[in-house]
DNA sequence: CTTGGAGATGCTATCGTTTGCATCATGGCT
DNA sequence: AGCCATGATGCAAACGATAGCATCTCCAAG
């Protein structure tokens, strides 16, 4: 286990080194006598034999290892997109490099450098932000890369990302329907696309239906944390600009929302509605269970993994892949208060 | 960025490349004149040289990569203790290989295979089962490997655990002086240390405060997981034996139980108290909040992590670390009803 | 009988780095 | 002045796998 070689193979077998490498690629397999090969085969698996990827590496150039950055393992939505890529990725027989970048941009850099120094064939990167300097020099290079979850502004880049502004207009026409006039958004950070987008769907959807857009109402995090959603929360108590539902840019701004409605006593759903995004795992055991966008993340992860992996073999050229969200409706959200009742006597 | 090599550092340096080499790396740095030295390093700076990990790897046998084998990366306990090892690898300049094994045996084979055709140079495993034949395999070929969370019944491992016996009986002690005298157990697959370990402890604790052990209170779940946990809670109820109280294996587990509570319209905990195990991320924030065993997840794979480089680099003898555990108190245990009103008129 | 083509396999350079050994210069010491 | 220890650097052989090219065998067609 621990170290046959192809020449213990080639000795064993009575064949040359070169005779064993092709017999046991299944690329060039059939430039070999069909029986000699069986026979090699058959060696190989009694000895154990594992090709060994640093040697094949180094003579190709392709270590069938991919480098995964994601910003945050400890947020439930990434182990489903790493588990999706895990599986696409063992099709193939690659493996990925996971690191988190802690959306750190210094942690992002050591990161990259210290995978581009085991030679990835290429990148998935779940973790890019609008203007992402390190993504910039990656694709200048010509390293294939395909972002996940989120885009970048550079458009050269292939990426496979959720339809927010469809689970935005979907969240913001649930709210409407229950009633609700005054929503507030806790939007995510600027320098991410999901930020930016949904913030935009939500202005998009108050145009709609013809609500007014008040800038007292909109207040952008500054992570994608509970802390932060907290934050932000008091920052919109603070305004005194009354509302009556929350849309949170994703599922940890929403719980950070409701423990800041928590802290002043404010019962959610029923002075406060909160929408969530991402509907991460154990979304529907929270206290009250949160209504929010579903997204599907093993499958993001799989067709990311696809579309990296078609890069470096096919050189396609970039796409994008936009999938399908659906609306999650749990305990979170309900009619707002009867006007007198409400949040600052709405 | 994609590609200066050691000749081209070399060439423009004006030196031969095993000079660069040695300069290069701080234990052989000695070995060169100092300015040269200086000079060296300048110039592979100014060329944004990066070692080719394949090719040191073909010539060192070390790839500076280890493969973690996690269980399943869905589980919260699991992100933080690969942040852990995460952070210990990156100071030695070490990266994980990490893989979700699902606790299938065959699986956790071919991803062994995998890493080991990587040459990886150690392994973490954080599924191990008690009888594990594919860890087996690889102590009897002299790889390092650590253990983490579990224990594997062969004691020719360094394993990294948390304090399970000393958690199992503060959960208990904290029933007892609720008051709760008929307690079930929910233990974990007993192919796992985990499993077993937490379920003796249980029993210890039952004599120890001269309750009675009752087989029928006692159930052992197939895997760590929720649906496991309602399966065996609604096995429990089939048996019709009063209880009024559950410790559960993990916290899956105990999700589980208290799912199949709500199935039947048994509130937690005025009628049956729930304790989990592991204090994953959220578990705070469920209705209602767990109570439960926190384990040190991040230093657990830190820990873990800095064994299996001191096994690497110093062939260290084999050592267990056990880290201690502190029991949350939330809301998921409460007195037990009072007779007459509880579970079975009990 | 010769030739040529195809199929099978051997030979060997190569990928990038490390490292034991050889070489060379310097300078101190006898 | 001659010698040797020392420090600095060059040289070249690995590590394991791959692939272009060479070689060889065999058989069919001319």
């Amino acid at each position: 286990m621990a170290g046959a070689k192809l020449v213990d193979v080639a000795r064993e077998a009575g064949v040359h080194v070169g005779t064993v490498s092709r017999a046991l690629n299944p690329a060039t397999r059939s430039r070999v006598n069909a029986e000699t090969a069986a026979r090699i085969i058959e060696v190989a698996r009694r000895l154990g034999y594992e090709v060994n990827i640093a040697g094949r590496a180094l003579r190709t150039q392709r270590t069938q290892t991919i480098g995964a950055l994601i910003p945050d393992l400890a947020n439930p939505l990434f182990p489903r997109i790493v588990r999706g890529v895990e599986d696409s990725l063992e099709k193939a027989g690659y493996t990925a490099l996971i690191t988190s970048t802690d959306n750190n941009a210094q942690r992002e850099r050591r990161m990259i450098a210290a995978l581009l120094s085991r030679q990835v064939d290429g990148f998935l990167i779940a973790s890019a932000r609008l203007e992402d300097q390190a993504l910039e020099e990656l694709l200048q290079n010509g390293v294939p890369v395909v972002v996940l979850n989120r885009t970048s502004a550079n458009a050269r880049t292939s990426a496979v990302i959720a339809d927010d502004p469809q689970g935005i207009a979907d969240a913001m026409a649930h709210l409407v329907a229950l009633g609700h006039e005054r929503i507030a958004h806790v939007a995510g950070p600027g320098d991410t696309s999901t930020g930016q987008v949904r913030l935009q769907a939500f202005e998009a959807a108050l145009d709609r239906y013809g609500l007014q857009r008040r800038s007292e109402l909109v207040v952008c995090a500054e992570a994608y944390t509970i802390a932060a959603g907290t934050r932000c929360t008091r920052d919109l108590f603070n305004r005194g600009k009354p509302f009556t539902a929350v849309v949170a840019g994703n599922d940890l701004l929403a719980l950070g929302v409701i423990d800041a409605l928590k802290e002043n006593r404010i019962p959610c759903p029923e002075r406060v509605s909160v929408v969530g995004f991402n509907d991460i795992d154990f979304a529907e055991r929270m206290s009250p269970a949160l209504t929010t966008v579903r997204v599907p993340t093993y499958e993001l992860g799989a067709r990311g993994a696809d579309l990296l992996l078609d890069m470096i073999y096919r050189e396609r050229e970039i796409s994008t892949v936009t999938l399908p969200v659906t609306l999650m409706i749990r305990e979170s959200t309900a009619p707002p208060p009867l006007p007198g009742t409400g949040l600052f006597g709405l």
